[in-house]
Formats: structure tokens, C-alpha cells, sequence
DNA sequence: CTAGGATCCTGTCAGC
DNA sequence: TGCTGACAGGATCCTA
């Protein structure tokens, strides 16, 4: 679940809460959750909070290191000792349920990592996210993280369209869904980026333009920093200052759970497909298989 | 090498 | 009410 902009919205949010405090005890409720012998990281100190993609590597003294993958529906849930709820204390972000208000721990934790000052939960329903333990110095060799393709920022639209053109045959949904190909983007950015550059989802990624692969990577820092500076999705997008629950998507998406509702370019009803096995959200004119120049050439 | 589909797991929701 | 199947903000493994 958790994307680039929210894994980040995390890293940030826990570096406030977290940094130099001691881990003083883990408590391991799903053996399936964490990689590692949870001895050696109790009693070290949190120097430093990385990310890598989505995923996030906390870096402790003794020169060892966590990694903790959010996958679909992890969440990082940072609570003050004696106090349960309230912003000013406490910091939730990730896949967002009502776990962001919960007593905690509860069903959906997996991990509880007891601070000094307070105790961050690990929680995930669906386990397939995890903790996993690493030698600091072995980070980046680490599988995930040694493959991970560079973000959006950090590529050029030679390299975006060199690389989309490696994968001409797959559709350019799927290939910007890869992690190996351009890093960051999940099932909400992609339908964001693709709706921003007026790409429909099964276009192959072989038949974009050159100007088509340049409005397709604007578009996807665009989103992901909309997103960013929306606050991702955190306890405080989730909770409104009257204590009622939020959209936060409703800040910043415009197709992505959108369906039936008007295209805010052209009033067209947007509509929710299938592409590559994912939920897809497209607005059927803006983006159409075939280039609107094409299409009259046909119906002419 | 690429591309597509199944798979891991739990919970919720629509439809009967 | 209770059951059933589809689906879910990710990535990997297996197959062709």
C-alpha cells in the first residue's frame, strides 16, 4: 500500500519521534513479520532513519541495521509512553484503518519495539510486509535494495525512455508498477502520472513518444510531490481536526478511487478498469488507446 | 532476457 | 442473517 510519498511522510515523521533513542525491548507477535535474531538489535540506538524506495532501513549503533517493508498494508505506529491518542504525541502513517486510533497493541500488530520514550508498533494485516535485520555495512547489498531502479528525480527522460523502450512489449502500467524500472510509483501514483501525461494504462510501453515518456516522468514527480507536501497518509490526514475520519486522497488524486465522478479537465465520467491485474482508474477520453489524431484519421 | 499470471494473508463489501 | 467471491496503495516466484 504505502508508496514513495508515504514511506516517506513515515521516515519523517519517526525521525522527529524517534532519532537516539534506545530500542529496549522487541516483542515479536508473527514470527512470519520478522527476519532476524531480535537480540541484536535490543539495546542499540536509532542514529539515523534511511529510505530506499518504500522500503525504510533504520541504522543502529553496533553497526547493524533494520529494514521494514510496508508492502500492502503496513503501518509504523509511534506512541508516547502513558498517553493513547493525540497528534502532539504520537504519529501513525501508512496503510490507513482505524489501527491509527486503536488501543494498541491490537489484532493487526506484529512487532512492538518498546523506546525509551515511547513504543513503536509494526502493524500489517495482511503480513506481507516485514522487519528484517542487517549488518549496516550490507545494506545496499541487500536483494531488494542492490535492484531498485532511480526515483523519478533522479533520472533523466533519456534514461526513462531508454528504459521503457527495454520493455516495449509490456503495458505501460505494469512497467512503471516495476520497481527495477523506475522506483517509487505504486498503484495510486502510477493511475495519477499516467492520467497527468494523458496515457491510457494498456498503451504499450514501446509505442510512447519521446514527449510522452518526458510528460509521464513529470508526471510522476508531480504527483508524488503533491503528495508529499499533502502529508501522505498519516493519522493526520486520516483523523480531521473534529476528530471524523478524512479522505486524504480526496487532497490530491484525480482519478484514483474516482470512478463515476467527472474528469476535472473534460467532465468525461472517470472509469475503473483492469490493467495488469490491478484496479485502474482512467478518464476514457483524455486517455485513449489510440492518439485523438488517429482515431479522426479513422472516423473520418 | 521479457511478460503474464499465481501467490503470500486477512478483512471488507456487494450480491444472493 | 449467512454464505460466496471479488478485491485490496506490493513484490516475488514460476512458467512460457
Amino acid at each position: 500500500m504505502p508508496e514513495l510519498p508515504e514511506v516517506e511522510t513515515i521516515r519523517r515523521g519517526l525521525c522527529g519521534f524517534c532519532l537516539q533513542q534506545k530500542i529496549k525491548r522487541v516483542m515479536i507477535n508473527c514470527d512470519k513479520s520478522f527476519i532476524g535474531p531480535k537480540e541484536i538489535i535490543e539495546g542499540q540506538r536509532i542514529d539515523n532513519i534511511r529510505r530506499f524506495g518504500k522500503a525504510l532501513v533504520f541504522d543502529l549503533t553496533g553497526n547493524v541495521s533494520m529494514m521494514i517493508h510496508l508492502r500492502m498494508t503496513g503501518q509504523l505506529i509511534y506512541r508516547l509512553k502513558g498517553k493513547k491518542l493525540g497528534d502532539e504525541d504520537s504519529f501513525a502513517g501508512g496503510h490507513p484503518t482505524d489501527s491509527f486510533l486503536n488501543e494498541l497493541p491490537d489484532k493487526q500488530t506484529r512487532v512492538i519495539f518498546e523506546l525509551e520514550k515511547g513504543t513503536l508498533y509494526f502493524n500489517d494485516q495482511r503480513k506481507f510486509g516485514f522487519v528484517k535485520v542487517i549488518p549496516t555495512a550490507e545494506v545496499e547489498d541487500d536483494n531488494f535494495i542492490r535492484q531498485l531502479a532511480p526515483e523519478p528525480w533522479d533520472m533523466d527522460v533519456d534514461d526513462f525512455y531508454n528504459r521503457l523502450k527495454r520493455h516495449k512489449n509490456s503495458c505501460i502500467k505494469a512497467t512503471i508498477l516495476d520497481q527495477k524500472i523506475i522506483c517509487g510509483l505504486g498503484n495510486i501514483y502510477a493511475d495519477e502520472a499516467l492520467y497527468y501525461a494523458s496515457i491510457h494504462p494498456e498503451r504499450l510501453a514501446g509505442s510512447l513518444s519521446e514527449k510522452e515518456a518526458e510528460n509521464l516522468l513529470e508526471g510522476a514527480r508531480k504527483v508524488m510531490e503533491a503528495s508529499i507536501n499533502s502529508g501522505g497518509s498519516t493519522m493526520a490526514t486520516y483523523v480531521k481536526a473534529d476528530g471524523t475520519k478524512g479522505d486524504y486522497l480526496r487532497l490530491f488524486a484525480k482519478v484514483f478511487r474516482r470512478e463515476g465522478e467527472p474528469c476535472e479537465r473534460c467532465g468525461t465520467e472517470i472509469e475503473k478498469i483492469r490493467v495488469a491485474g490491478r484496479g485502474t482508474h482512467i478518464c476514457p477520453y483524455c486517455q485513449q488507446k489510440t492518439s485523438r489524431q488517429e482515431t479522426r484519421k479513422v472516423t473520418r
